[in-house]
DNA sequence: AAATGATACAAGCAGCCTGTATTTATTCTT
DNA sequence: AAGAATAAATACAGGCTGCTTGTATCATTT
């Protein structure tokens, strides 16, 4: 017996960067939906992570670093979950509502729902929190489409498309037995709107 | 001279208090709303109040409960701005607009806006935040009025409040120069949904 | 009006957290 | 196999929060 260190499988250095980093982003991601990143230390994220602080620091150039990769892979999670969830096209005006209603699915968990439309803009602020929305960003595209085909009102697409974002996203935070509710206004006035330009 | 102390002109207890107490509120505000909660300590709180930290914890418990004095303070502000805003009642449906409008105008201040719309329900918490929020009961007066006069599809009224105060706030938080664009969009969107009751 | 009590505030301390600098360990290159 | 490079751990400095102790001013009671 000497097998102490002989050689443990040398573990390639990418991998070994990868898991350390995943590890991270993965416990801050509990930690900050959990109770705020504010109320977060990065001890607590390190001791949930099996890491240490250096390692921390040594991937993450500080704790508001760390946040913005949990706030991206969150970003990607939720358009990821938009996509399965999204129905086949219909009309523009359907394919909003359908859009929407796959993003309340998609938006079912709390801490989501706290990191991207709570705690997003108030660390990072609300001009880079909205630059990073991936979510609003496909929003735009189907209101652009429902303009060119002539079944919304001309006004400004960006207009629309921030006035729509808000619906959902409170929409979002709204109880889960209520949303129904919420979507049947939303295409209300969805609905309403066309209804007026025609 | 022997005018050292001999009776200055007692100030009375409750004189001091105030005086003090508004003073931490209002460089706390200033403070908050130029770089957010976090990044605000108590030490630059108290040099621009003129006061010390024990001051500071003598009269608020905390560092969070002087935020919430902060905001009910600015929630007082903001609703009597927005009231002597306010135009001439007319019919439901057009109240619901000039009360949005005088919003608009009274949530000018891009600081209250930070205060208000992203500051508080980080710190703390949209429950919270959405209970201290006056505008809104008066919107959901409106809402109510409009409800009883039947010129609203008879949606819940919670629902219908929730969505047009994520309206307007959004509608604040937009470039000045384009709340025109806002107002008018839900305007149309309001005037569709009355449409499609009647 | 003098003493006793309550209130407002000041100063200092202990613990924690963040970010950085320094060292050690592991993997890649030649 | 030796050295370069990268990953991670340890140690440290500064700052901030909340508490505790101490002091001065106002109020009250007799």
């Amino acid at each position: 017996m000497q097998e102490e260190k002989p050689r443990p499988t040398p573990v390639p250095q990418a991998d070994r960067r990868a898991a350390t980093r995943s590890a991270l982003v993965r416990a801050a991601r509990a930690l900050f939906a959990e109770h705020g990143y504010g109320a977060t230390g990065t001890p607590e994220i390190v001791a949930a992570a099996g890491v240490t602080r250096g390692a921390l620091y040594h991937h993450f150039a500080d704790k508001i670093d760390l946040f913005r990769a949990v706030i991206d892979a969150e970003q990607r999670a939720l358009v990821a979950a938009i996509n399965t969830a999204t129905a086949t096209p219909t009309d523009p005006i359907g394919a909003l509502i359908d859009g929407g209603a796959a993003y309340l699915s998609a938006m079912g968990d709390a801490g989501r729902r706290r990191l991207l439309l709570v705690e997003a803009p108030s660390v990072l602020g609300q001009a880079e929190a909205t630059a990073l929305d991936l979510a609003r960003s496909s929003l735009a595209e189907g209101v652009e489409a429902a303009l060119a085909a002539g079944v919304l009102p001309p006004f400004p697409a960006t207009v629309l498309t921030d006035l729509l974002d808000a619906l959902f996203d409170r929409a979002a935070t709204a109880e889960a037995d209520a949303q129904g509710n919420y979507i049947a206004v939303i295409s209300a006035l969805l609905r309403g709107l066309c209804r007026s330009h025609t």
